[in-house]
DNA sequence: AGAATAGTTCGAAAAAAATCGAACTGCAAT
DNA sequence: ATTGCAGTTCGATTTTTTTCGAACTATTCT
């Protein structure tokens, strides 16, 4: 994990962040997300039916979309959405993600 | 034209709609509808810089997420946002897409 | 009927995205 | 220090998407 440095929501288009919402993996990547009670998880603790480098790739689409943020512990890699944000910049878009299946 | 019957909402995955929203052309169509004074426009006269194949596949694309119906008029193409459906379905996208520049 | 307009369809080519295995880095526990 | 775990990066392959020109259909206008 290199960067640990989200993007500025203000830089990101709304076609950016609907290609990244656009994959089944990606999406329950975020719901999983936030259903989780503390609101973050480790990368590897979201069942995925991909390897571990798509998987890595779908986190990435995710992170420069604006969506995660990233935090280390130990050796794990602590994601969370970036729901304020996301909410202030895309108002309604968590909603629209959580509201599905 | 072949077929003007649009996809039942209730059947669209919500990554089909994020798919579809992904394209900057995509966008300017359903943004340059939504603000047509009277809901509609025929295909060709919203102005892209694409081919004529190309902007036939764009509407496609967005005919099939559910996102524009089409009217035969003459020998054109009226197209529509399908506003009401789409808010009842995925409330709060349109509102998403207007919002933006 | 013939020409013009509006849009679709068909290939085919180019560009972008998804996918994986293998090699790699960084951290932690033994 | 070595093994194991978590995740990333690289390179290559496959799949999907975008794009266009050319040929086609349907409609309108002269």
């Amino acid at each position: 994990m290199k960067d640990y440095t989200p993007p500025d929501l203000k830089q990101v288009e709304l076609a950016t962040v609907m290609q990244a919402l656009s994959e089944p993996c990606r999406l329950t990547i975020l719901r999983t997300l936030l259903a989780a009670p503390d609101g973050e998880l480790a990368c590897g603790d979201i069942p995925l039916d991909v390897s571990k480098a798509t998987r890595s790739h779908h986190f990435d689409v995710l992170f420069q979309a604006g969506l995660i943020a990233k935090r280390p512990e130990g050796a794990k890699c602590m994601t969370s959405v970036r729901r304020a944000e996301l909410q202030r910049r895309f108002p309604g878009l968590l909603a629209l993600v959580e509201r599905e299946s």
